[in-house]
DNA sequence: CTGAAAGCGCTAACAT
DNA sequence: ATGTTAGCGCTTTCAG
């Protein structure tokens, strides 16, 4: 089977494969007589674009690549689990592409390569991609970065650290999220609140342990040292910082976790205490992580629109896309979900 | 900034196109000389060949397509959810893409089209994708298969219902894991063992439960009736049909879940009945979704090697790392994870 | 409004 | 063992 290509169509059509590159790039200038004769032998003979070849012959490649953290995507192959973040943002970007007829591949971006300059620039002119999707924590890294604006190529960062380079951002506001989430806590009567933070070094961190104690001072709670835990976003670390804040004499009465996976693991360690939440403590995470809809009780989380986030992100490098009022950042609304593993403070 | 191309190169080098094009392809009859020179000359400049050009000149696109079922992941993307499954797949595939280097494309494929087969025809015919992975239900959909075989393209097909088309299978042995599962049960001194199967029109669905059914037939213990209830794979089912085992007067003491979801909804359903698994009852699922690693109790499983049988897939599907030995259907073992939620039957 | 010709950056036949 | 010459299927000039 030898493929369609624009030659057929234009023979079939009776015209030159100049009227049918015309009428399917809906260039001006077209009689509605040749676009209907082109449309009819299209449709007839049942003919796409060839994408290489309109990659090598024009200016775009109707390719939108996403950089994906080789390092983080090994791991999680060696763990044996997918990626729910990744994959949510997959979905997005690829409900777009499907609309504008782009197509979206997914590449490995290896930060520990000494030659990573070298490597994104090669890629980049391997690929031409119309746009590259930056996921964390590429969305922060100054070479690839750099290479993207050297080569001119456009790019969207999600959930960037900071949102000072050129480009486009799509982020939530993790601070705002993580007050609502403390807020929430407060206004169910809890005042000794335990934290549990991520690692210091993901900004993610510093943002949501930020809106946590701006909550807490707004309402003249203090926040005391023992109450303030670093985990590293891990299920295990959740076990044990939480394990440890519910071994205090005093013992907190509602604990936020700086994640989801953290969250059940104090969940977890709340169990072996023989602690029943939300009756003893009330427990909030973040993420919204499938795993926290199936949990013992099911978890109050703050959802992060991730799918969302890569569909506008699409959107703004798709020229057909593209909305009139493109700002270069843009905060998308995040959601606080309720669930029962939070209650009022038990009188 | 102007990319490099080939004829870059070869000026550099001081040779000819052909000759870097010999170089680049490992062709034979190259000297050590020549080899040399052009491979200074391409690190020199950082060159790296133009995917489309490749693509539009020679036979292969050096691109592999995953077909992914558009339904399930606008369904998915709904929800605002990840796919695990997904996504897991696709790191085994794109460890494997990145050995040869070659890219990975995710497309969506519409079902409910009318015109699915002039769909999926164009789609090749614009991509001429070097091989395509189908994921299920792609894996069984006759018309996806048909053109497929049509247009001559080399596909491979994880976990299908049978391997009688062409092209490669990948699966997994879902009755003899059901079995085995249901055999570790057993061997824990469980005899009334209630289990709840997937929609009878799944294949996978019928599989686990044949393997079920064996397990007990082969040690001569009955299946009740009302020990069997179908779910639909959802949590929600699981708590219902979980309920309406447990509620039974001689309630089973273990029960086995034709997936995780449904096995969580299980724990749920036994935790709302003031039941404490497993000293209560046994609970086992099936797939090791993330969330069965967070419940309380961790959930005794039946890991299914996604990444592994991708990345397998894809090894069929890249001419330079297919193996030797390549057979049209492969089986990859499956593994049991036993964790807290299955014990031995109380004295 | 429409068409002819010239590439895009490669690989594939053919030389040599 | 190396080089020359055509295309691959499109989009872009540039003409008419």
């Amino acid at each position: 089977m030898t493929a369609v290509t624009i030659y057929d169509v234009a023979a079939l059509a009776g015209v030159s494969i100049k009227s049918v590159s015309r009428v399917l790039n809906d260039e001006p200038n077209v009689s509605q007589t040749l676009k209907d004769k082109v449309q009819k032998a299209v449709h007839q003979l049942g003919y796409r674009r060839s994408l290489s070849a309109r990659s090598l012959a024009g200016a775009s490649s109707y390719l939108i690549a996403a950089f994906v953290d080789a390092e983080l995507t090994i791991e999680h192959w060696k763990s044996g689990r997918g990626n729910d973040y990744l994959s949510r943002l997959e979905l997005g970007a690829l409900m777009e592409c499907r609309r504008a007829d782009y197509h979206l591949m997914v590449e490995l971006i290896d930060h520990g390569s000494d030659t990573l300059e070298r490597d994104v620039t090669a890629l980049l002119a391997a690929l031409k991609p119309a746009g590259v999707l930056l996921t964390p924590p590429n969305s922060d890294h100054p070479q690839v970065l750099a290479v993207l604006e050297r080569t001119g190529t456009p790019f969207a960062r999600i959930g960037p650290e900071a949102t000072s380079a050129r480009g486009f951002s799509i982020s939530m506001d993790e601070r705002q999220a993580a007050q609502e989430m403390t807020e929430h806590l407060i206004g169910l009567g809890h005042r000794r609140i335990g934290f549990i933070s991520g690692p210091a070094n993901y900004s993610a961190s510093r943002k949501r342990r930020g809106g946590f104690e701006a909550a807490m001072a707004a309402h003249d709670l203090p926040v005391a040292d023992e109450l303030m835990v670093e985990g590293d976003f891990t299920f295990e670390s959740g076990v044990a910082g939480g394990g440890r804040l519910l071994g205090l004499d005093d013992r907190p009465t509602a604990i936020f976790a700086s994640n989801d996976d953290m969250a059940l693991g104090v969940l977890q360690a709340a169990a072996a205490l023989g602690l029943k939440a939300p009756d003893d403590v009330s427990v909030a995470g973040y993420d919204d992580t499938p795993s926290a809809l199936f949990s013992t009780p099911p978890l109050t989380t703050v959802r992060q629109p991730v799918a969302e986030m890569a569909a506008r992100a699409t959107r703004l490098l798709i020229p057909a896309l593209k909305p009139e009022d493109a700002s270069e950042a843009s905060i998308v609304p995040y959601e606080l979900i309720l669930r029962a593993s939070t209650a009022p403070l038990a009188a």
